[in-house]
RNA sequence: UCCGGUGUAGCUCAAUCGGCAGAGCGGGUGGCUGUUAACCACUAGGUUGUAGGUUCAAGUCCUACCACCGGAGCCA
């Protein structure tokens, strides 16, 4: 009896009989011979099936079947130059599993409304698997470099009590007898973990309900936020520069296939290596006015200054130093520069944008009750946040990387509603 | 919220000055032993986003609405 396997591992069957189950990707037929394109998620091999081998009956039973039937093959694994991946399956006996109905996305163009539509079904066509795999090798191999690096995972509420941050609009949700919302950040109960355990992270999604409308927003996304203490400002960005030159490096190693797929310019990230530019606002604000004279300074960057900016380096550039009244109110101000907060954003070339936001934090129990006073934020949900600067408060830093933002990047697509197997916009809750 | 754009067959799109509603893919039927988005022949498939209006005549012009796309803002 032939053995059981995976498309991906057809390599080791070389002219031996094996069995594959998955679904049919695309067929022809030249008469008597008929060629099916099985795919079944781990990827994609051409079985060729000779009418006499098969039998006439089951041969055209299987040259009717639709796209994305469900089949199993057993044959021959072959090597063969005109096959793509290099190998192909003599089908000795097949058997069909399911008989599809008309399947609605073709091989040939689709509108992306209808293709977001079908999104349940869009996950199974090449550039789609390959994105999401690729997003998995980033989750992946940012695990790994906390595992190796010390960290304990500590994850943050969904519900949280109050609008934390106060700068962006959360989803609100009837709790019980009260309104909870949605985490808009871990950070908060990061800084909490870290003066437990030292070095921590967390990983989960994020809700914002900005009515943002452009290719680098969703209204859930998800993100990766280390926090760490006794560490200060550069001590965070050694870390960021870390994280992200080893997922990178993780992903060209383990996921040339689908970056092959995507059609991506492997040299564009061959170029990220340790050191990345660090640079100020101040230098930032220089650069964009070469190409932007309009901008003013003490504003935040915009989208288009942001790509100014990252076109100026072949690896990601890591801005300080913004003006603390941009940032948030947790933000330590440099003691240099006062008027200066010591945050770091790291924005991807290629014009990705920002993929990290963090810094070092205020410590100072007084300065964070002015700032907190300052920005009309309500003190008594912060009560235990406090509590933190009261007991054994000590200098830290952290930052959150966007996972959608990044698979963005690695995958050179163009739009974040692909780095997610379920996008939510603005105008999207379905499917 | 603002600016711009698009709604025509299951899908992607055409339709000139307002004058017979069309193609490719997908579906169906038949043919082909090396196809890669196969090819060849035949075939079925339409409330032109919705509601009004102008006109002998509207996919095409006008008004309103709806949906989506792109960008900005907000935000990460």
């Amino acid at each position: 009896m032939a053995v059981k396997t995976t498309i991906q591992e057809v390599g080791k069957y070389q002219d031996k009989e094996v069995t594959l189950s998955g679904w049919i990707y695309n067929k022809t037929n030249k008469g008597k011979l008929l060629f099916l394109m099985l795919r079944d998620g781990t990827g994609l091999i051409q079985a060729v099936m000779f009418r006499p081998e098969i039998g006439e009956e089951l041969f055209d039973e299987f040259t009717a079947l639709p796209q994305e039937s469900a089949v199993q093959v057993t044959g021959k694994i072959v090597e063969d130059k005109r096959a793509k991946g290099g190998y192909e399956m003599q089908a000795k006996s097949v058997e069909v599993v399911h008989v599809a109905e008309e399947y609605p996305i073709t091989p040939k163009e689709h509108g992306i409304e209808f293709l977001m539509d079908h999104r349940h079904l869009w996950l199974r066509s090449s550039k789609q698997h390959a994105i999401i795999r690729i997003r998995h090798q980033i989750i992946q191999s940012c695990r790994q470099f906390f595992d190796q690096n010390g960290f304990t995972l500590v994850d943050a509420p969904i519900f949280t009590p109050a609008a934390c941050e106060g700068t962006t609009t959360l989803f609100e949700t009837d709790y019980f007898d009260s309104k909870a919302y949605l985490t808009q950040s871990g950070q908060l109960y990061m800084e909490a973990a870290a003066m437990a355990f030292g070095k921590v992270y967390c990983f989960g999604p994020t809700f914002r309900a900005e009515k943002s409308k452009t290719r680098r927003h969703l209204t859930e996304f998800w993100m990766i936020e280390p926090e760490v203490a006794f560490c200060d400002l550069d001590q965070d960005m050694d870390l960021a520069e870390d994280m992200v030159a080893f997922v990178v490096q993780s992903v060209l190693e383990n996921r040339h296939n689908e970056l092959e797929t995507l059609e991506r310019d492997i040299s564009k990230l061959e170029a990220i290596k340790k050191p990345f530019p660090r640079i100020k606002y101040d230098q930032a604000v220089e650069l964009i006015k070469e190409s932007n004279p309009d901008f003013l300074y003490g504003d935040d960057f915009g989208a288009p200054d942001e790509t100014i900016i990252s076109e100026h380096y072949d690896r990601p550039v890591m801005v300080t130093h913004y003006p603390a009244e941009v940032k948030a109110f947790y933000m330590k101000k440099d003691p240099n520069e006062p008027h200066k907060a010591l945050c770091v954003d790291m924005l991807a070339p290629e014009g990705y944008g920002e993929i990290i936001g963090g810094g070092q934090r205020e410590d100072d129990l007084n300065i964070l009750l002015q700032k907190i006073k300052e920005h009309q934020l309500p003190k008594e949900a912060f009560r235990w946040y406090l509590d933190l600067r009261r007991y054994g408060s000590v200098p830290h830093a952290g930052f959150g990387l966007g996972i959608e933002r990044t698979v963005s990047w690695l995958c050179g697509i163009h739009h974040v509603r692909e780095a997610i197997p379920f996008p939510r916009t603005l105008l999207r809750l379905y499917p």
